[in-house]
RNA sequence: GUGGCCAUAGUUCAAUGGUUAGAACAUCGGAUUGUGGCUCCGAUAAUCCGGGUUCGAUUCCCGGUGGCCACCCCA
């Protein structure tokens, strides 16, 4: 009986405070806010800086693409596509996916629009958002957004310690750092031989049993994949595992030694690490790695990557173009800004010399809009809010965005063809003639930097 | 995908098995109808969702959702 008042007082409650319910954002999908969006605008400057001078043009593809676009060629077995990948079916029944990372759509452009018609190496920027379907947490969305840069049609090693390189300063140019971790897998043909020898050293007696489950599938499915694992007993059984950088071919033993020694000169750290392979299929001879350098020891562990890359020599042939060789990276944004967030490294202050117009009255506001526009095309940073009738509200908007000046327009003001202009640092102010705006405004400008 | 911790105004944090869930910052209004910053006064604003235990749950329990962290993996 009173479980049931209870109930119907419910009930009641919930009828009188039914409100729309407000929506949310999907998991892992961050809104990026003005203050954040500083940051972006900070790293982003850098990455376009950077792309242009060494000469990579922006290119953007569809978000949306053939599910078997990644399948083929980040291949099916990896945890992008096979664990992490959005895909679904659309109207037409076809399989589509929201593009997991971004080399596969440019390899897609290069053939698509035959750009090995264009001079050789051809190099691409790429800016844009990532989808993989993951457990979020910081540094870990479901939309991310990477900075790439590919090039195709070179085959030199000067090429890889070149893109090396670039990502290498982009870190450090945003006060961040960071160590390089390379190694080479090698070409189809010394792989091969590699991956045999991997095998027979991992069929000696004992040793399967004491891997993990996933390092057991990938005896048969990726066996390079058994050196990275980071469960404790596969590394020890790893100890002694032969390693790929000792049975390189000549040409990729040479090729690596080469983009070693562009690293040196370039000054770019790195550090040999035999056990990075990278998750997909694709790449052949260099894969790096950049992770942050942290001070404190106890957090070495769990240093997450904030970009990576290689050279994908076979892949544009294999997805159906001529044979090309190339290679690239990609930069996690999010992560870059995560960094720059901790270290406090200060963004730019304020902006400079704002001139704020000001308006009483309805006719005030006519003239002082038309000010605003003539000002603003004479190239003064003017700010204005026109929509507030108070000069209370309108200074306190000018005090709240730093401004330098404002200018005040009432209805005295447009008898006498005068104009108010205050400093907003001293207080002071003083009435000037209206056609003498530009030289007052630039006077008092011009003093202040002296 | 697995495991741990957590969920209160816009934000940061209090409090409580029982009248009205409290503060700071922010926002809005006023003190000051033509003058910002400082001050004072006032207002708006919250117990994630669903179920259970209970006379009574925001508090205790279960489930969901979301967040953080670790792992897997990656940017």
């Amino acid at each position: 009986m009173p479980r049931k008042a209870n109930k119907k007082a419910k009930v009641n409650k919930t009828k009188k405070e039914k409100k729309t319910k407000p929506f949310s954002r999907l998991r892992g999908m961050k809104d990026v806010l003005f203050d954040d969006y500083r940051y972006w605008e900070l790293v982003i400057k850098k990455a376009n800086d950077l792309a242009k001078i060494y000469s990579f043009k922006r290119i953007e593809t569809p978000i949306l693409e053939k599910a078997e676009l990644y399948e083929r060629s980040s291949g099916k077995t990896s945890d992008i596509v096979s664990k992490e990948m959005y895909v679904f079916i659309d109207k037409n029944k076809e399989r589509v996916a929201l593009r997991p990372e971004a080399t596969p759509s440019l390899v897609r452009a290069y053939i698509e629009h035959g750009m090995f018609n264009l001079p050789q190496p051809v190099k691409m920027f790429f800016l844009g958002p990532l989808f993989r379907h993951e457990k979020p947490q910081s540094g870990r969305l479901r939309q991310h957004t990477q900075f790439d840069l590919e090039m195709f049609g070179e085959a030199s090693p000067v090429a890889d310690a070149q893109l090396i390189s670039i990502a290498y300063n982009f870190f450090r140019e945003l006060q961040i750092d960071v160590q390089i971790q390379i190694n080479s897998i090698g070409c189809k043909e010394c792989r091969g031989e590699y991956v045999k020898k991997l095998l027979s050293f991992y069929k000696e007696r004992g040793k399967r049993s004491k891997l993990c489950k996933d390092c057991k599938k990938r005896l048969t499915k990726n066996p390079l994949r058994l050196l990275d694992c980071k469960e404790q007993s596969c590394i020890k059984v790893r100890e002694g595992a032969p390693q790929i950088v000792d049975m390189l071919c000549e040409e990729c033993r040479q090729h690596f030694i080469r983009v070693l020694e562009y690293l040196d000169e370039l000054d770019v750290p790195y550090n040999l690490n035999p056990f990075l392979v990278r998750g997909l299929d694709y790449y052949t001879k260099t894969v790096f790695e950049i992770t942050p350098i942290i001070d404190d020891e106890k957090e070495v562990k769990r240093q997450i990557s904030l970009g990576g890359g290689g050279r994908y020599d076979d892949l544009v042939e294999f997805m159906g173009g001529r044979p090309t060789p190339a290679c690239g990276f990609g930069i996690g944004i999010e992560r870059t800004i995560l960094k720059i967030k901790e270290k406090n490294i200060p963004l730019e202050t304020r902006e400079k010399d704002i001139v704020f117009v000001a308006q009483l009255g309805d006719q005030a506001r006519r003239k002082a809009m038309m000010l605003f526009e003539e000002l603003r095309r004479a190239g003064f940073n003017v700010r204005q809010s026109f929509t507030k009738d108070s000069l209370k509200q309108q200074l306190e908007e000018a005090n709240r965005i730093g401004a330098k000046l404002c200018l005040i327009l009432g209805q005295k003001e447009l008898l006498d063809e005068t104009i108010l202009i205050r400093d907003m640092d001293s207080g002071v102010q003083e009435v000037i003639d209206y056609k003498k705006i530009s030289s007052e405004i630039e006077k008092r400008l011009h003093n202040e930097k002296k």
